[in-house]
Order: C-alpha cells, then sequence, then structure tokens
RNA sequence: GGUCUAGUGGUGUAGUGGUUAACAUGCCUCCCUGUCACGGAGGAGAUCGUGGGUUCGAGUCCCAUCUAGACCGCCA
C-alpha cells in the first residue's frame, strides 16, 4: 500500500517527513502559480501546497478528483484552527490523478444546501460528506460495543431466517414468492421473534442478534420499511434480570460514546404515564405534566363537560407558567386545530393575569370552579391552562401529544439530558372496533401479570401484561416482555382473543409444538437501534443514520426500486398482474 | 386510506394575474504566490413537475395527476 496517513492524523509532530495520501479534492483555491488542495478522505481534510514547479500538473484538477500526492510535511505559518490538521499542510512533491470525476449535482459540504430528494438519488455524494460519515461511525461503535458488551456476558450471536412463514397477526409482511412452491409465499420476518423463543426452547440460555426486520407499513420521521433491532432474548429470568441487562448495555454505550454516565432508569405504569403525560413514551426532559380536573367539574352547569362526564369521559389539562401573555386567541385557534388531529373536540383554556380570568371557558365556568382550579393547579399570574375534554384516552393523548409541541416551541427541554424511562404494566388486550374484538397490545405470547389470568375471559380490558418499553427522550426506544411458557395459559390468551384451538394451530402450529417438550421461562427485548443512534447523533430523521435509507413512500431514489420485473420472472413464479 | 406543505437554471431560493423570470452558489474562460466560505473581470445555463381549465394575458388562480416531506390512521 503506498498510503503512508490518512488526511485526518497530520498533526506538527509528523512535519519533515514525507508522507503519501490518497483521496479527494475537496476544494480547489487557485492563485495563478500557487495553488492549493484540501485532500479529504474518511478521517478529514489536509491541505496541499502546489507551488510553480508543479501547480502545472493539475491544471485539469477539479473537486472531487481521486488524487494521490506526494509530499513532505510542513508547518503552516498562518495556522486555520478550524482544521484538525490546521497547523500543518503537504509540500507537494508529486501528484498522481488517481480518476477523474464530473461536476457533481450537489455540493459536497458539510452544510449541504441539497434538499433531500436530491442527496437520496445521489447518496453515494451524500455518504462523502462528515456528518453521515460520522452518523455511521458512530453506529459501527454502538455495534461493536454491545457485541463485546452482550458476548461478555455469556450471549450468543446466532442468526435467524430472512425468508420466514407470514404470520397474520400485527404488521403487514413483506412477502416474497416461492418459485419451487408456486402460489406459495415467505414472508421477510417483521422481527425474529418466534426464532428467538425457539432457540430458548432450544437450550441456547442467552441470545442476541443486531438483525434486520422488514415491515409493510407506512413510514414516518423515525420508520423504515426496513430497519434493524438488536434483539436480546434469556432463559430463566424475571423482568429485572432483562433490565438488568438493558440498562447495563446502556450504560456501557453511553459511556463509551458520550463519556455520559447514566443514572438508574425510573420506571411508571403504562397507566401513570398516559395520566402524567398522555404518552406511552414521554418525553420526561420536561415537566408540565397532566392533570385530571374531572372533579372540579363534578357538578358544573357547563354543558359541554357536562355531558361528557355523564358518558365517562374525562376532564385533562396542564399549565403553561407564566406565559399566557404570548398565546393569542389566533395562537390558541391554532392549537385547538392541532389536538383535533388526535380526535379531541376541542382545545379549552383559562388565562389568569393580575387576578382576572379571561378564555375561551371563561364566561361558562363558574367563580367557585375557578377558585378549585387556581387551588388545585396552583395557578400563578400569567400562567395558562389548556383542557381538553373527551373520551379519557382521546383528552389524553391530544393534551399529550400539545405538551410535546409546546415544550419544544417554548423551548422547555434540556437538550443536553438523556432521560431514560421504563414503562411497564401495559394493557394485555386492544378492542378492536372494526373487528369487534380484542387483540393482543403487545404480542400474543407476551405472559400476562400472574394475578390478571383469572380475568382474561371475563374481563379483557383490566388485564395488564409483563411486557415493557424502554423510553428515552421520548422516543421508545425498545420493547419486550416476559413471554408465556405454560401451555395451559398461552391456549387462554388465544381464545381471549378469539383465536380457536383450530385457528392457532394453523398460525402458530409449530411454535405451540415446540412448547411441549420443555420450554424454560424467558423474555428479552428488541432495541431500535436506528432510534438510538438518532439520539446519539442529535437528529430527528432515521434517514441520518442509514446508508441506503427509503423514502417516505418506501422507495429507494437512487436505485428506482421497487421496480417492475420481467415476464419471464413473473412466469417461473406462476405470478400474473392485475392491470 | 386521510389531512397539510412544497415542486422555478446543476444546486438552493425570490417572484402577491401584466416588459426580456430575479438572487446566491456551482459550472466555463481569463487574471492573481498564502488562501482556507480566497479575491477580481467576463460568460453559458430555466419551454417555472406533468395534463387540463379560467382569463385579452398564468410561474402566479382553479381542477386533476405525479414526486418529495410532515402528521393522523396503521406500525402485534
Amino acid at each position: 500500500m503506498k498510503r503512508t496517513h490518512n488526511c485526518g492524523e497530520l498533526t506538527l509532530k509528523n512535519v519533515n517527513e514525507h508522507v503519501v495520501l490518497q483521496g479527494w479534492v475537496n476544494k480547489r483555491r487557485n492563485f495563478g502559480a500557487l495553488v492549493f488542495i484540501d485532500l479529504r478522505d474518511r478521517e478529514g481534510l489536509t491541505q496541499c501546497v502546489f507551488d510553480e514547479t508543479i501547480s502545472e500538473k493539475i491544471v485539469e484538477v477539479r473537486n472531487e478528483f481521486v488524487l494521490e500526492i506526494q509530499g513532505i510535511v510542513v508547518e503552516r505559518k498562518d495556522k486555520n484552527p478550524k482544521m484538525k490538521t490546521g497547523d500543518i499542510e503537504i509540500k507537494v512533491e508529486d501528484v498522481t490523478i488517481i480518476n477523474i470525476a464530473e461536476t457533481t449535482p450537489m455540493i459536497i459540504a458539510n452544510q449541504t444546501d441539497a434538499l433531500e430528494d436530491t442527496r437520496l438519488k445521489y447518496r453515494y455524494l451524500d455518504l462523502r460528506r462528515e456528518c453521515l460519515q460520522e452518523n455511521l461511525k458512530l453506529r459501527h461503535k454502538v455495534t461493536m460495543v454491545t457485541r463485546n458488551y452482550l458476548s461478555d456476558l455469556g450471549f450468543l450471536e446466532i442468526e435467524t431466517p430472512i425468508l420466514c412463514k407470514s404470520t397474520p397477526e400485527g404488521a403487514r409482511d413483506y412477502l416474497v414468492p416461492s418459485r419451487i412452491s408456486k402460489g406459495s409465499f415467505y414472508a421477510l420476518p417483521q422481527s425474529p421473534q418466534i426464532y428467538k423463543q425457539l432457540l430458548m426452547i432450544g437450550g441456547m440460555d442467552k441470545y442476541f442478534q443486531i438483525a434486520r426486520c422488514f415491515r409493510d407499513e407506512d413510514l414516518r420521521a423515525d420508520r423504515q420499511p426496513e430497519f434493524t433491532q438488536i434483539y436480546i432474548e434469556m432463559s430463566f429470568v424475571e423482568e429485572k434480570d432483562v433490565f438488568d441487562v438493558v440498562e447495563g448495555l446502556m450504560r456501557k454505550i453511553f459511556k463509551e460514546v458520550k463519556g455520559v454516565d447514566l443514572s438508574p432508569f425510573p420506571a411508571l405504569t403504562y397507566n401513570e404515564c398516559m395520566a402524567q403525560y398522555g404518552s406511552d413514551k414521554p418525553d420526561t426532559r420536561f415537566d408540565m405534566k397532566l392533570v385530571n380536573i374531572s372533579d372540579v367539574f363534578n357538578q358544573t352547569s357547563f354543558e359541554i363537560f357536562k355531558n361528557i362526564l355523564d358518558a365517562n369521559g374525562s376532564i385533562n389539562c396542564f399549565v403553561v407558567k407564566n406565559q399566557a401573555d404570548s398565546f393569542s386567541r389566533k395562537d390558541c385557534d391554532k392549537l385547538s386545530e392541532f389536538v383535533k388531529v388526535y380526535g379531541a373536540k376541542a382545545l379549552s383554556y383559562l388565562k389568569y393575569s393580575s387576578n382576572e380570568w379571561n378564555g375561551s371557558i371563561n364566561k361558562v365556568v363558574s367563580d367557585e370552579e375557578k377558585q378549585q382550579l387556581k387551588q388545585k393547579l396552583n395557578i400563578e399570574d400569567n400562567d395558562i391552562i389548556f383542557i381538553v375534554a373527551d373520551k379519557p384516552k382521546v383528552s389524553q393523548t391530544a393534551l399529550g401529544a400539545l405538551r410535546v409541541k409546546l415544550g419544544k416551541e417554548l423551548h422547555l427541554i434540556d437538550e443536553s439530558k438523556y432521560n431514560f424511562l421504563w414503562v411497564t404494566n401495559f394493557p394485555m388486550f386492544e378492542y378492536v372496533e372494526e373487528e369487534d374484538r380484542y387483540v393482543a397490545a403487545h404480542h400474543p405470547f407476551t405472559s400476562p401479570n400472574l394475578e390478571d389470568v383469572d380475568k382474561l375471559m371475563s374481563e379483557p380490558q383490566n388485564c395488564y401484561s409483563r411486557a415493557y418499553d424502554l423510553v428515552l427522550n421520548g422516543y421508545e426506544l425498545l420493547s419486550g416482555s416476559i413471554r408465556i411458557h405454560d401451555q395451559k395459559l398461552q391456549a387462554k390468551v388465544f381464545e381471549a382473543i378469539g383465536l380457536s384451538e383450530k385457528q392457532a394451530k394453523e398460525k402458530f402450529g409449530f411454535f405451540l409444538e415446540a412448547f411441549k417438550y420443555g420450554t424454560p421461562p424467558h423474555g428479552g427485548v428488541g432495541i431500535g437501534l436506528e432510534r438510538l443512534i438518532m439520539i446519539l447523533a442529535g437528529t430527528d430523521n432515521i434517514r441520518d443514520v442509514v446508508a441506503f435509507p427509503k423514502t417516505a413512500s418506501a422507495s429507494d431514489l437512487m436505485s428506482e426500486a421497487p421496480s417492475k420485473v420481467d415476464d419471464m420472472q413473473l412466469k417461473d413464479l406462476a405470478l400474473s398482474i392485475k392491470e
């Protein structure tokens, strides 16, 4: 190898050394007979000086040409403190043009002005930018720390199949037609859930995998159709054992990557979470908690609130301290539109300033009710109360979303914090109106809380599970659960979600069969790797931490996947396309 | 499936129904021996996403459609 150094490592210590660098022309600055070229590789930039004895050789050289530069390291007269290698430069003695480059369709600078679709179409150029390279280095570091940490704890990394059996519950599967069994399909895994449990039944005891998962659902800023999760599964464990491993892993990652010592992770139950934050993934970096004020309006003469309470609804609110004057009538109307997105019918508000009340429901709320609110919410001058009266979940989630929105806009969030939170005791079931049945809130292999087992059939709405999430700064970083290992309990859960023995056998037959032969108690988690990297990298866009991401409509602008295929390919698979 | 936003030289934007579509940057040519967002002079480059419509006249208004983005539903 000719290259002696990379473009980010030379310092004053290397002065007078003869070096060979290879890389891309990041920037060319021309002074006639004197030319500066900043040479770039993954590790940084180095300024190379071409004087009149050699500058003729690079007349044709433009940005993004690939060069080999031989020269001597010299100390700069005018140092550049903004550059890592700004104390030195290379006095070029010889140069080879390794490859030429056309003018790029976007500027390759850290602060590129290109929009995302351009960046995605030319992703290989976008990847030359420092910030994307840093994000991918970060990702590498996190997976390496994870591998080492878990391996040291006795976990085995084991790969599970990508071509799987389709499981109808849950997310939509990506399907792969089988050529050999015409008319049959594999599914790409939404997660290795069943396999990792089978590994526990197979006696592997402690397993992990950094696994690609596929879900054919609509995308979001933090969601891609294919994504990576760190899966961990352990035998003979309870919640605490899983939490300890995960906390230890997070502590290790944050220490190694950020130099941050994390404090112990607090925990809330799902119900506490919803009541206080209106979300099961609350951002706990700021307060502004929700308060249930239904009791204040017990005897209210305000028809709308009265009707909602009579229909088992609830009235919740939160208070923005000392900012009432920054919310105009127009602002509040906009916020009202915002909560409607979450199904709330309206947003009410009350302002208190200079001992006077004001706001949308000022006239219909009695003086006594206002007095009660003032005491209960500890209202002071220039406070504003935002209120949503609706079905309990709607009221909570609408206010929860508004809380986060205002937290961001009013700069209440301390961006330097990493706030973890365990959320436990999730509901076991969710009622689906369209199907008129209960479905598993997590997945049907999640163990119910032992004290709720008797209520599986009689009161499914009051059953809670041994599922848990770990939340970080308002992102759901992972979920997991203690699984069912008892066949009889598994049968009961299937019955509760309306799955007959026959149906259960069709869908999960091989899995249920495996349970007969001595299944250890087990549990685990799946950690969303991209979300973790996003938070560590300080971005709110998942595409910034994926090398080759897809657009919001799940297409790849660079390769133009998905695409049509040859008729021959379809024929092989016995498929035809309906026009 | 739904709501909203955007689409104008290579790139990023301005353009509020009326002349030759403006600006920055990039690109090309020339000048320049200490720049590092180098500087100076000149130049090329756009049928305003696509298709209809309204109008004497449309980048601008209306409808449809495509693409990108955000959100709701969805994501066991």
